[in-house]
DNA sequence: CTACAGTCTACTGTTAACAATCCGAGGAAC
DNA sequence: GTTCCTCGGATTGTTAACAGTAGACTGTAG
């Protein structure tokens, strides 16, 4: 044991690869929308706009692939997934099902230092003057709340199905266009709420708590989905 | 639409291409205990000896992290997963809910058609000899069970979260040793009657039901594994 | 005009060589 | 003896060239 035992001083930083800023860079220009929903990602293309060989594009989109943003075919390539209403319903059903073990399970295990970071995003929520949030940045900062949450959960494999949602969710969350006035009240309402019960370590009303916000959140994003492409 | 309409003549037989087979080859020496957890996967080796470069190596060495049975670690290599009693909690809280989200979905969604591969299961095991069921056939039997559970749920991302958990569930069924005389007949009877409730389209029943059923087998697990290694 | 066969091109899959990194062995300083 | 440094071998990350496939394109027959 040469490490010290306790609060471990500075965390390894995870050497970064090649790999990982080709899988940023596709993955911002998806969500900002410059390489459009269903496009081709076309690897020699790639590999010239980011100066690097194929190799490590093809790892970028293998991974891009995991979060649900690229869809890969064999000898036919990948393209941007195309997202439509069945989509919402399984991002959301199975977000749901991730969300309500998560709470569960951050109830059970989170300190109070693995909160922290929740509490710090509603600050930054209120402290932020709300003509300069952009819905780019509220989308994250929501996002981040989540993670924060599934971080608190300490369970590596349900982290990782998070992480196979969380891309997908956030496009969701860019495309709706003018956000209800009160939009930003009731989130900050509702996501404190979520952690003061957190912190009260009821499980059953923690977990139902998570339910009605999850669904409430699909709830409008059905209504915006359908009000876009009426059937 | 060239295609015919009803029942697709033949389905696009989906390419293999060498990374699935260089996956298939590492998966089964896994499983099988050629190689043993914790030990590293080296890529010139497994190169050298599977006659392949290293490219596929790779490609199949990630394919393993997503299922879980590899840790990759940058510029350190990947080694055999090691599983240990936490492990175990993880896989059979995340699967739990995961399962009551496949039954549900089964329950809504589900045709004749799905539920016949369950079934054609369920005979099998009549079928064959009590004697000439190895360990490693009942696990097999008991995953596809579950794996054409969540085909019939016809969700795609909650069928890839499965995938995600499904080698390691494996792993654990495969190293019980001796299983209780009436296994084989309490296991036909718990799985005929998921199906049998399947086919009631009774959520709420239904969700119980495998709710108990993956609840019975984590304990049966935890069992084993707390005699296997006694604090 | 439509259906079909062969060819051609653009792209992905695969390979082997090159570059960068980790980690332990061995020695120097104290 | 312990700690630190340096060096070298083993192994992964990256590149560029080669091989094979899918789909479009052309032309031809009916």
């Amino acid at each position: 044991m040469s490490k010290s035992p306790v609060t471990p001083p500075f965390e390894r930083r995870e050497r970064r690869v090649l790999t990982d800023d080709v899988a940023d860079s596709i993955r911002e220009a998806i969500l900002s929308g410059r390489i459009a929903s269903g496009a081709r990602l076309i690897e020699d293309e790639l590999a010239e706009s980011l100066k690097v060989s194929r190799g490590p594009i093809r790892a970028a989109i293998f991974r891009l692939q995991q979060e649900g943003l690229v869809i890969h075919e064999t000898h036919r390539g990948a393209t941007v997934a195309r997202v439509s209403v069945e989509d919402a319903d399984e991002i959301y059903t199975l977000r749901r099902a991730l969300e309500r073990l998560a709470i569960e399970s951050a109830c059970l295990k989170a300190t109070e230092a693995d909160l922290a970071p929740m509490e710090a995003i509603l600050l930054v929520f209120q402290s932020v003057p709300r003509a300069s949030m952009t819905r780019r940045r509220v989308a994250e900062l929501d996002i981040d709340f989540h993670d924060a949450l599934f971080r608190a959960a300490h369970h590596a494999r349900l982290y990782r199905a998070w992480e196979a949602l969380r891309s997908q969710i956030l496009v969701f969350l860019l495309l709706r266009d003018g956000l209800p006035d009160d939009y930003l009240t009731s989130w900050h309402r509702d996501h404190s709420s979520l952690l003061a019960q957190l912190r009260e370590r009821d499980v059953a009303k923690a977990v139902s708590a998570i339910d009605a916000h999850i669904q409430a959140a699909y709830g409008r994003l059905r209504e915006q989905l359908l009000q876009d492409s009426p059937a």
